[in-house]
DNA sequence: ATAATTAATCGTAATTTTACGATATATAAA
DNA sequence: TTTATATATCGTAAAATTACGATTAATTAT
């Protein structure tokens, strides 16, 4: 059969699921989402706005900086959360990559 | 304050976080990467690549049917399955539309 | 100096995920 | 009919995730 095993290793197949694996979850996309619809670095209104325990979404927010998507500075006692952008643009290019291989025309379609 | 509670039931965004979860893991993305290099139905191939027992390819190949990413069709005594396209394109027009979310103009970018 | 505020961290419980081997089921081959 | 093969499912264990309240640490306000 001669079938090459596959590297579940890969470097960026080991990064594109870390990175689905963070926006994995409806409350971290929402925070995403809401620090994407302001202009000013927003910080522990976040907490307002998520119907959960201000433990919780200091955990996801966690998730969320350690995947790289969004970036933390500590402004005196709040801290100011918001978008990482150079993780958002590797997120997106690892993304479109793994869809036009997914897209790709030998792709079959026999089902 | 009057600060609007964020829905986190919405349709979308439940569905998005679902189908980033389904591939948030390297296994699952190799499969749906396999499945694609083939311009025939493959079947039970993906446990010879795949370096792990063949019930715990079984179970990754469940989530990914569940998601709507895969098809399977049971032939005789193998199984075979391939990418479903029309979940592909679903996950596809979601994610779009939350990078172009994530990049609107307004988007602050001040850490 | 003391009190109040913000946000991270801790401890914990419930659930989910991941992986495995063993078993069951269904088809095909002998 | 018996045997072999492919694959799903079961049972289970270990680890990770998710959520919570309580506590801690750091800063600001009084």
């Amino acid at each position: 059969m001669e079938t090459t095993r596959i590297n579940l290793q890969s470097k960026s197949l080991v990064r594109t699921a870390a990175l689905a694996k963070a926006i994995g979850h409806p409350v971290r996309i929402a925070i995403l989402q809401f620090l994407s619809g302001r202009d000013v670095c927003i910080c522990g209104d976040i907490t307002d706005v998520i119907p959960l325990a201000q433990s919780t979404v200091s955990q996801h927010l966690k998730v969320l900086k350690e995947a790289g998507l969004i970036k933390g500075d500590v402004e005196g006692v709040k801290t100011c959360y918001c978008l990482n952008r150079d993780g958002l643009r590797e997120f997106e290019q690892l993304f479109s990559s793994l869809f036009s291989e997914l897209n790709s025309p030998d792709s079959g379609n026999c089902c």
